[in-house]
DNA sequence: AGATGAACATGATGTTCATCA
DNA sequence: TGATGAACATCATGTTCATCT
C-alpha cells in the first residue's frame, strides 16, 4: 500500500481522525513547562497536576504521568537525575531536567497548535448546538 | 467493596479521570441537533459532519457515527423510520427523528456542561504553558 | 451499488502488583 | 515505606467484512 517502503514513520504524535488532543500529549506539555520552572520528581508532578485541576474535576492517574515522563525521555526532551532524598530515610528519587531546550520548545509549539485546534472544535460545537 | 450491593450503575456517561469529553458523546450531541433541524439518514449525517469539520481537520469515522446513533436509540432519545429511498433503485434507508424531546433536551444540557468543562481545561493549559 | 451494521484489531488509558533503595 | 515502573485489564475507537434492498 505504501508506495515508498523507505518512507517510514515520521510524526507519530497524531490523531488519526483529528478529534481532540490526547491526554498523554496534554500531560507531556505540562511536564515540560513544570520542569522548566522547577526540578521536581514524578510524585510531586502528579500532586501538582491534581491540585491544579482539582477545581475543574480532572484527576490524572499516576501511571499516565509516568508514561508522559518516559515518553519525553524517549524523545530526548527530558533527562533524569537520580538523587538521594534528603531527610531520614535513604530513598532515591528521580528529578527531571530539560535535556534539549530546542526540542522542548518545538514540542510546545506543536502542542500549542493542537490546543488551538481542540479549542476550535469545542467552540464550534457550543455555537452549533446551543 | 461497594457497600450497597443494590446501588448499581447510574451515570455511565462519565470520564473516570475527568479529562476532555469523548468523541462518542460529542457526536451524539450533534446527531440530536441535526435531527432536530432535519430528518436525515446515517450516511448524510456522516457527510455533513465531515464537511462541517473539514476546515478544522476533523474527520469522524463512519462507524463512530453509527455507534452514536445506536446509542441514542438505546437511550430512547432518537427513533428510526425505515423509508424507501426515492429514485430509481429501490433502496431502504433509515431516517432518524426525535423520540423524546425532553430526554434530548436533558442530554444536551449535560453535554453543554461537558463542553464547558473541556473548554476550561484547554484554556487553562494555554494560559499555564504559553 | 449504496446504506447499514457487525466483527475484528488496535490504541489510549485506568488498575493492580512488584521492586528497589 | 514512599517512589517508581511494569504487567495487566478495559474502554474508546478505527478498519474490515458481511448483508440487505
Amino acid at each position: 500500500m505504501n508506495r515508498l517502503g523507505g518512507m517510514m514513520n515520521m510524526q507519530k504524535e497524531r490523531n488519526s481522525t483529528g478529534f481532540l488532543l490526547k491526554q498523554r500529549a496534554f500531560l507531556k506539555l505540562y511536564m515540560i513547562t513544570m520542569t522548566e520552572q522547577k526540578r521536581l520528581y514524578g510524585e510531586q508532578l502528579l500532586d501538582l497536576m491534581r491540585s491544579e485541576f482539582k477545581a475543574i474535576g480532572y484527576k490524572p492517574s499516576r501511571s499516565e504521568i509516568y508514561r508522559a515522563l518516559h515518553d519525553l525521555m524517549d524523545d530526548n526532551i527530558l533527562k533524569r537525575e537520580k538523587v538521594k532524598k534528603e531527610g531520614a530515610k535513604l530513598q532515591e528519587i528521580i528529578l527531571y531536567k530539560i535535556a534539549d531546550a530546542d526540542a522542548a520548545a518545538l514540542y510546545k509549539i506543536q502542542l500549542k497548535a493542537e490546543l488551538d485546534r481542540s479549542q476550535l472544535i469545542i467552540k464550534k460545537a457550543l455555537k452549533d448546538n446551543f
